[in-house]
Parts: C-alpha cells; sequence; structure tokens
RNA sequence: GUGGUUGUAGCUCAGCUGGUUAGAGCGCUGGAUUGUGGUUCCAGAGGUCGCCGGUUCGAACCCGGUCUUCCACCCCA
C-alpha cells in the first residue's frame, strides 16, 4: 500500500470553503487599495539571496527559506568550505535563491530595477504568498499571505494619515470592530536611546521595550540589562515604563524627555502631527492608540511604525504592520527616495473573523441552482435550461446522472442549493419545469422558455 | 534555533497496572421509500493504533529515534 501523504509542516491545504472566505477578505482588501490609488503589481516568489539577506536582521536571515542550486552543486564546493561544516560559510556556495520572506523588500528592489518607468509617488499593492522558516504555532505559518500597500517617493505624514484610514476603512468593511492601530515613531526610539546613552545598543534597547505589556517591567529591565545597558540608563528610560494617558499628554511628556534629543523631538512632531490630524479627519471602526513601547524588529523602519492589534478578547498577534523606510531602496542603489507602507496578515485576520463569526452566510452558496436528473430525454431538456440559466447569470448545475431523487436532493442539501430545478416526464410533457426552495420546500413552476424570469425572481 | 506537548476509522474521541478477534458517536454506502433533502429505523463497509527500531512469552500502552500538531521562548503577519 502506498504511504499516506503529507504536507510540509507549517502549510495548508485550503477547501472550498475556506478558499471562499479567504478570498472574500482579500477582494474586499483589494477593492479599498483600488479605491485610495494603489495598483498592483507581482514579484517572483524567490529572488536571488543577495537581495534578502541582511535585511531583516540575524533572525530574519536564519528564517529565509534557501534553494538549493541546481546541478551538482556539492562538487563545487572547495574541501576547505565543504569539511569546515560551517552552515554560514557553506550556504551561500551551495544557494543563491531564496524564497521572498516579506514583500517590502521586493518592492523596494523592484522600485529600484524599474525607476526610469515609474511616475512617482508610486502607490503599489501587492497580495502573494510568503515563506518563512519559522516554528509553526497558531497563526503561525511557514507559508501565509501578506496584502501590503507601499507609497515610494511622497515624504509628506500625509501618507501615514492615510494608512490609518485604510486599516480603518477595511477592517470597518469586514466587520472586524474595534481594532486598535498602535503607532509609534522610530524616531522616538532612537531619540530615548540617545538621551539615555545607550544609541548603539538602540536594536536591543526596542525588542526589549517591545516587550513591556507583555512580560513586564520587572523582565524587561532584566533583558536590557543582560543586553548591556546600563542602570543608569534603564533608570533615566523609567518614565517610559509607566507613560500613558491620551495621545497628547503623552506626546507632552515626551517632549519632556527628549528635550535635549533633536531627532527624538522630530518623531514627537511627527507623531504629533499624524494623530492630530487622524483625530481631526475621525475614523470609523478601528481606534488609534500612541504605543512608546512598540517597537517591531524590522530594522529598516525609521519613521512611524504601525501595528495593528485584534479586538480585544481575541487571541492572536498582530494582525498588520508597517511603516515608514526613508532608505530602503539606498540598499539597492537608489538614494533618498522615501517609502512607507502597510501590510494586512490575511491568515490570521480569517482566524479572527472565524472565531468572531464575521463571515456572511452568502459565502457557503456556491451553486444557486442544482436541476435533477430524471433520465436521457428529460436529462437532454434539462441541460437546455441550465444553459439558459447560466445565459441569464446563475450559478447552474445539472445532476450527471439520473440517480435516485433521495441521492440527487441529498446531494443538494449538502452543498447548501438554496433551489432545486424538478424537470421529468410531466414537467416535459407540460413544457414546464417546477421550483423547489430547500428552506421552505415550496414549488413553483415556470414555463420551460422562461429561465430568465426564474432567475429576476430569485436575485 | 531552545524547551515542552500531541498523534488510535473520513471527523471528534474512548481503550484499565502491557494480556486473545481495538471500540463509540458523527459521517459514509445500501435498504425501509422506483418523483422530493434535512427526522426516524435496519444492515454494511472502513484501522499497517504517525513512522522506524528496541525491551518483553506478549506492545495501541514501556524505552529510543524520527515526522507531525499545538504551546512557551526567539522572532513575527
Amino acid at each position: 500500500m502506498a504511504q499516506k501523504p503529507s504536507i510540509p509542516k507549517g502549510t495548508r491545504d485550503f477547501s472550498p470553503a475556506e478558499v471562499a472566505k479567504r478570498n472574500y477578505i482579500i477582494q474586499t482588501i483589494k477593492k479599498h487599495f483600488e479605491i485610495y490609488g494603489f495598483q498592483p503589481i507581482e514579484t517572483p516568489s524567490f529572488e536571488n539571496s543577495e537581495t534578502l539577506m541582511g535585511k531583516y536582521g540575524d533572525e530574519g536571515d536564519r528564517l529565509i527559506f534557501k534553494i538549493l542550486n541546481s546541478g551538482d552543486f556539492i562538487s563545487k564546493v572547495d574541501d576547505v568550505t565543504y569539511s569546515s561544516k560551517n552552515s554560514a560559510l557553506l550556504t551561500p556556495k551551495i544557494s543563491e535563491k531564496a524564497l521572498r520572506y516579506d514583500l517590502t523588500v521586493p518592492f523596494a528592489r523592484y522600485v529600484v530595477m524599474h525607476q526610469n518607468e515609474i511616475d512617482f509617488p508610486f502607490k503599489r499593492y501587492q497580495i502573494q504568498p510568503v515563506w518563512r522558516a519559522d516554528r509553526p504555532q497558531k497563526g503561525r505559518f511557514r507559508e501565509f499571505y501578506q496584502c501590503d500597500a507601499d507609497v515610494v517617493g511622497a515624504n509628506s505624514l500625509l501618507q501615514e494619515v492615510e494608512f490609518v484610514q485604510l486599516y480603518d476603512a477595511v477592517f470597518t468593511d469586514l466587520g472586524l470592530k474595534g481594532t486598535t492601530i498602535k503607532i509609534n515613531n522610530r524616531k522616538i526610539l532612537s531619540g530615548i536611546a540617545e538621551v539615555i546613552g545607550a544609541k548603539h545598543l538602540l536594536v536591543d534597547f526596542t525588542v526589549a521595550l517591545d516587550k513591556l505589556d507583555k512580560i513586564g517591567e520587572g523582565k524587561v529591565k532584566e533583558e536590557m540589562l543582560e543586553k548591556g545597558i546600563s542602570e543608569s540608563a534603564i533608570e533615566k528610560a523609567r518614565p517610559l515604563f509607566s507613560i500613558a494617558g491620551t495621545a497628547s499628554e503623552q506626546l507632552e511628556r515626551l517632549r519632556g524627555l527628549l528635550a535635549d534629543s533633536e531627532i527624538g523631538m522630530a518623531g514627537v512632531g511627527e507623531l504629533d502631527e499624524i494623530i492630530s490630524t487622524v483625530e481631526n479627519i475621525g475614523l470609523q471602526s478601528a481606534q488609534l492608540q500612541l504605543d512608546v513601547t512598540l517597537a517591531r524588529g524590522l530594522n529598516y523602519y525609521t519613521g512611524a511604525i504601525f501595528e495593528v492589534a485584534a479586538p480585544e478578547g481575541v487571541q492572536m498577534g498582530s494582525i498588520g504592520g508597517g511603516g515608514r523606510y526613508d532608505d530602503l531602496t539606498g540598499i539597492f542603489g537608489l538614494k533618498d527616495v522615501s517609502g512607507v507602507g502597510i501590510s494586512f496578515g490575511l491568515d490570521r485576520i480569517y482566524l479572527v473573523m472565524e472565531e468572531l463569526n464575521l463571515f456572511p452566510d452568502s459565502l457557503d452558496t456556491s451553486l444557486d441552482v442544482l436541476c435533477l436528473n430524471f433520465g436521457e430525454k428529460e436529462g437532454l431538456e434539462a441541460l437546455k435550461l441550465v444553459a439558459s440559466m447560466r445565459k441569464a447569470g446563475l450559478r447552474a448545475d445539472l445532476y450527471p446522472t439520473a440517480a435516485k431523487m433521495q441521492k440527487q436532493f441529498k446531494y443538494a442539501d449538502k452543498r447548501g442549493v438554496p433551489y432545486v430545478v424538478l424537470l421529468g416526464e410531466e414537467e416535459l410533457k407540460a413544457g414546464a419545469f417546477v421550483v423547489k426552495e430547500m428552506k421552505s420546500g415550496q414549488h413553483k413552476t415556470y414555463a420551460l422558455d422562461t429561465a430568465a424570469v426564474f432567475a429576476k425572481d430569485i436575485s
């Protein structure tokens, strides 16, 4: 007997019902991307390794799926490297390509390669899978979809405001009420690191700070000490641990804390402008919240940082994130192009919506009407009827064999078909077809040539 | 990458301190019902107990390895 097939850890098959729900989310996101003036692009599933490596930090490099070279790749490795058993040295010799890790870096690469064809500011969206060699958990997969929208070539803070509105628009449309859009600014984090004299440890400082709400003040301090941040520096950062209140109150305290840091004050100014503009315009269902402990590990962010938390009570990591990166294209040789963008985590949004039961019932219906098969002669007539129903825009199908009524009805029931058409000997003689509405059990008769009337009746 | 956890029928799960032919519910197939589904009744099919190895007279059960699931780290959508 053949062995049981399986799929790799952290990957999934999607059933028709699941695909319908995923498409619903994608369509909604796509609709708003386009309403906001973004244009779609697509990039390859895999890139040259040097395009990706080193862009996401050491941790990121570890999580990038590397693709083995083709051919007899091992014989081309020199003996010293081969026998060193050092993965870091050996990897670049046997792997030149890697699966994309996110959509932002490939986009930066795209912008640089196509800079002469692009009209700036360039607003693009991209909905494609990405891969991470992570250990799977709930809401964490090795293959998952990101839905990104970015703008490059525009420095205005209005872009940040627009992205907050975009998040709000999408989540409102999906019926996902009560999301929290957390915002912070990398410059504030830099300013704090500068003020407390830990500028060189910025990343360690922010990564630790990011965990404040999760592990508490004590543990955060512990981790900072471990990373080599001095006791006195942590003491200086103390006000951060208890900062609270409205955005403007928090900003006021930050102004006091960061008075001596030019970059820190710049960050406060930016945040102030973004938040006050959003407050001025108003949001539909989301909530914008200043969170000075929000860090995000990606080290290419330079200005605003976003992260979206699911509604309260749902156990899920962030369902979206993004920020401004002033020099991402610089790595690929194009200077002075600022970008800002956000990402929607499709797979996590799906899980949250499933948990909150937010998918519309209509997604379950994959067929509007099933025509039962009574035999050769009747079947032929039914096929003509089905054709005219399809022409009228209905999703219609004919049961392929003249199986027993019970079986055909059972099939219709299972598929969740709302209407079943009976076209048997009697109907054929009368030049009519009978429609049974499955939910009510009621019958209605139509003339054979009036499929369009029926279509109109049920729409 | 570190630590833990899980795996028995299509699905959800029982299975005693190791002891003959591994069970239930749901689902599936057929029938009661040759033009009416969702209810009911009857019958039936379906399992290398994740995989490999070890201990034992004997392993679903104990041990080791491996894969998978979920969880906590790390990190992140």
